[in-house]
RNA sequence: GGCCUGUUGGUGAAAUGGUUUAACACGUCGCCCUCUCAAGGCGAUAUUUACGGGUUCGAACCCCGUACAGGUCACCA
């Protein structure tokens, strides 16, 4: 049978880093085993729905350079994808469940539900539905039916016994039956619950390993039932461990850059970013850190997957991700890169060339595309603020003279271009009789106000003869 | 509160009863290189695997208990 897995999300319109990681499991086993990976839409919360979800669903598995060999855009034999567009199906399903005795129609209005609820919060018990409507006559149910009262249909739990299933990450579960709730599987708007759908779903869409948070740990059971009560066979469970933030929360919103786009805007690269995340709850039998989506589809082996939480650090990220920054073509760093400098930046009057050059005398210096514009703040301002460490090496009396003949070099260069800009910075050395640090960071705070960055005969030739002539006569 | 799950350093983690005086990577610190920063190179960084018992010749690994953390108990997904 091919291994089929899927991505289910709710639509949304944010993805954040844990939910991510989750789609890039259930892709490298689908794929590690050369089978397919799905997309479907989990939409039976009308009040949820936001526009525009799918689509951004698909543009941030695609930049992951993940294939979704099934959804909603490119439909299969399996479809409709969504399921609000699935409900007739649904209710079917369900009717079917109470024909044959394992589940039932319930009428219980929202105050009886409240009361029992009252009564379970005083006597300090969880609470659970009790019941009641199983116990309906056909006649009645029929009567209530034709009256057009609304219902909704319940699964039919086992009061006694235990529910046993394997996991391929934690192993034997086992949960008595007696906490399991008669859950409801269609409500009273005619929408599936998210439990019914998932996996009439899951089966009809042929869904052979079922990849999800270890939220879903002590639920699994409640959906076995339901595979049993249509007599299908249920899927292989792997449930991955959660994602925590640095403050030991599970992922939120709030919880800073921990949303895909946030850091896809902030350059950093998908690719850097899967490769992170494949690490975080799973490692190789070796070594091995860096990985081609590739290398890792091959790698995987789920068996592999932690079972305890872990805690999403950028530092680690911002590590690959310079990594990756290094290993791109020229080409493809500049267009990182750009248009963090288009949008702070005035790049009128300046050439192709200059930009490039720009951009590229950082390319090792960022770990993401939004650090090249802190970077580069010194060729873009008229003002430079020295710190204090500078202000305190400027007070050494020799720098007046190694700056003035510094100056008078540049005043007399004809050609502007690095290797000129060298031969100035040797005949200082020579005339102005200083060397290393003495000679060197004296012009580098003039020039750039700090006493650390690139090169400096890259930093003078870009900063241009006049800039740099102003910097250095001026004060 | 009941039930389910987890607990190796600041972080990701390896090691599933014996070459472990706990690998590797990130981070941090130090040194080298260098005008400087970054990169790169080198080195340091857990008297010990939450705690307490037990089993064993031997335990991070097996068992029991405690603590802590998370999850779950909806007409949310």
């Amino acid at each position: 049978m091919k291994v089929r897995t899927r991505f289910a999300p709710s639509p949304t319109g944010y993805m954040h880093i844990g939910n991510l990681r989750t789609a890039i499991f259930e892709y490298l086993v689908a794929k590690h085993n050369d089978g397919q990976f799905i997309l479907r839409i989990e939409d039976t919360d009308q009040t949820r729905k936001v526009s525009g979800a799918i689509d951004f669903i698909y543009d941030t598995l695609k930049l992951c350079n993940i294939k979704i060999d099934e959804g909603p855009n490119n439909v299969g034999k399996c479809g409709p994808y969504i399921q609000s567009e699935r409900i007739n199906l649904y209710k079917e399903y369900a009717k079917k469940l109470v024909e044959d005795g394992h589940a039932y129609y319930c009428f219980c209005t929202e105050e009886r539900l409240e009361k029992l609820r009252e009564k379970a919060t005083l006597y300090k018990r969880p609470f659970m539905y009790d019941g009641y409507c199983k116990k309906l006559s056909k006649e009645e149910i029929q009567k209530k039916l034709a009256n057009n009262e609304k219902y909704v249909i319940r699964q039919k739990m086992p009061k006694l016994g235990k529910s046993t299933y394997i996991d391929k990450v934690y192993g034997k579960i086992t949960v008595e039956n007696s906490v399991l709730e008669d859950q409801i599987l269609i409500k009273s708007d005619g929408y599936p619950t998210y439990n019914f759908a998932n996996v009439v779903d899951d089966h009809l869409m042929g869904i052979t390993h079922v990849i999800r948070g270890n939220e879903y740990l002590s639920q699994t059971p409640k959906y076995n039932l339901l595979y049993e009560a249509f007599s299908w066979e249920a899927p292989t469970y792997i449930h991955v461990p959660m994602v925590l933030g640095t403050d030991g929360n599970k992922l939120s919103k709030r919880n800073g850059d921990a949303s895909f786009m946030d850091l896809y805007k902030d350059g950093y690269l998908p690719e850097a970013i899967v490769n992170y995340l494949v690490l975080l709850g799973w490692s190789p039998n070796d070594n091995q850190e860096i990985f081609s989506m590739e290398e890792i589809i091959e790698k995987f082996d789920p068996a592999r997957i932690s079972k305890s939480p872990s805690t999403y650090d950028i530092k680690k990220l911002q590590w690959f991700n310079s990594h990756y920054i290094k290993k791109l073509n020229d080409e493809d760093y500049i267009n990182l890169v750009l248009p963090f400098l288009e949008e702070n930046y005035d790049l009128k009057d300046k050439s192709k060339e200059w930009i490039k050059h720009l951009a590229l005398i950082y390319k090792d210096h960022i770990s993401y595309g939004k650090q090249i514009i802190d970077e580069v703040k010194l060729f873009f301002t008229d003002t430079l603020n020295l710190d204090s460490d500078a202000e305190e090496f400027m007070k050494d009396p020799s720098i007046t003279n190694t700056i003035n003949v510094f100056k008078e070099k540049i005043e007399n260069m004809e050609k502007w271009d690095k290797e000129s800009i060298n031969n100035a910075i040797n005949e200082t050395k020579n005339e102005a009789n200083v060397k290393g640090k003495m000679l060197y960071m004296p012009i580098r705070i003039k020039v750039s106000g700090q006493m650390h960055g690139p090169e400096l005969a890259d930093t003078i030739f870009l900063l241009g003869k006049d800039t740099i002539l102003k910097r250095l006569g001026g004060k």
